[in-house]
DNA sequence: TAAACTTTTTAGATTAGTCTAAAAATATTT
DNA sequence: AAATATTTTTAGACTAATCTAAAAAGTTTA
């Protein structure tokens, strides 16, 4: 239906719309997509002609529902894909972001109903971020980030808000893996960083730029 | 590595090469890969260039080895595809062909070699097509076809000669289905027509043309 | 072996997506 | 508000893969 191209135009343009409710214009697209301004414009033309998004010369574009919905349906694809990653073949956090990049254009409805079905109807994927449903519906989260906990307060690790490869090799490397439970048992005062048990054994030092990144869902 | 096209051009000569033993003529590839003679010898001329093949004009192409090895890593990809389809996401016969040809494409060594682990290292695929190991290892596999049977014999449907969809599509309606065990009861000596059990319950007639088309594999 | 037919190749064009360089529009500074 | 800087668009070109139509090579037939 769309080529793999203007999927992943449509989904870069929808995670800026995102974050900043005014119209996107062509160098923020050119740099999420790592092209050039003339590429952009020439290919939002084009997505202007097919409906999927309103462009005015100069003034930015935005999606419309249908520019919308497609861009929905393939970060559903790509969170899907990744929860398959990580949770059925084992891959790390992160090496699933890319050979999800590349899954999300398989062309095929059934496909993914029965992906979705086959990892039980998951609801955000390893990175914390949420799964839109079968319509397009995304269910709120009630994640925080670790640095919102106080002393003596538990979460267990549920996301990330930075995913950098960087970051989330650091994570791994420090045990700091999804579905492990996290105890702050001292924040200190100077620096604002965490000294944090991980599962009842690991104690670990925390900057407070870390805990600022990690998700949690808080328990009681 | 290679684009899509590529591999899907080295596929191709590869299985018309199983097939012949002679070189692969322009034509012979237009038809497989549905495409024009004047598009084959544009391809086959780029391919040549890599030393995926070796191509003199108006005498055909035959496959360096290293085309030989892309081939057949896109095969096993295939087929490793087709099983996870399958067996996974209960896709039936027929509809995994169709999303395997675009799953194959996807790049990355450590994802095939972690889904075939997760498939448990399977050595045939749903049509009961060998599947290559990592070094390209094929196992010689011990079915036969169902027309080989004689009366009294049991099999289990292993796989199919034919893979047309209307073949397919025709055994799936009638409960002939991968995994089944089926008995032959009675072979019509007038037109060589079998009559079969499926699972101890099922009664078929099946046509000689059917019976050479099911590969099963045959108990003692 | 020459004529007729088939297959393959070449030449030139097309489409999707990209690029560089220059022009045009917009935004910022003084 | 004019000058300057930035952003965006246009123009023209490139690559990969394809196509049509015509030429060239190879094969078959009489």
């Amino acid at each position: 239906m769309y080529s793999f191209t203007e999927e992943n135009y449509l989904k870069a343009i929808y995670k800026l719309q995102e974050q900043s409710s005014e119209s996107i214009n062509t160098n923020a697209i050119a740099i999420v997509i790592q092209t050039k301004a003339a590429s952009v414009t020439d290919m939002i033309k084009k997505l202007s002609e097919k409906k999927l998004l309103n462009y005015e010369k100069y003034k930015g574009v935005v999606l419309t529902e249908l520019g919308k919905k497609v861009a929905i349906e393939t970060v559903r694809k790509h969170r899907l894909w990744e929860t398959f990653l990580h949770n059925k073949l084992n891959f790390t956090w992160d090496a699933v972001h890319d050979i999800a990049e590349q899954l999300e254009h398989i062309q095929s409805q059934e496909l993914i109903d029965k992906l979705d079905d086959f990892l039980g109807f998951p609801s955000h994927d390893p990175h914390g971020d949420p799964i839109p449903g079968k319509n397009g519906e995304m269910k709120e989260s009630n994640f925080v980030v670790l640095s919102d906990l106080r002393e003596g307060e538990l979460g267990i690790i549920s996301g990330v808000v930075n995913h950098s490869s960087l970051f989330l090799k650091h994570l791994e490397s420090n045990e700091l893996i999804l579905g492990k439970r996290i105890l702050v048992q001292v924040i200190v005062a100077f620096d604002n960083s965490f000294q944090v048990k991980i599962e009842g054994k690991k104690i670990l030092q925390l900057s407070n730029e870390v805990a600022r990144n990690i998700l949690v869902k808080k328990m009681k």
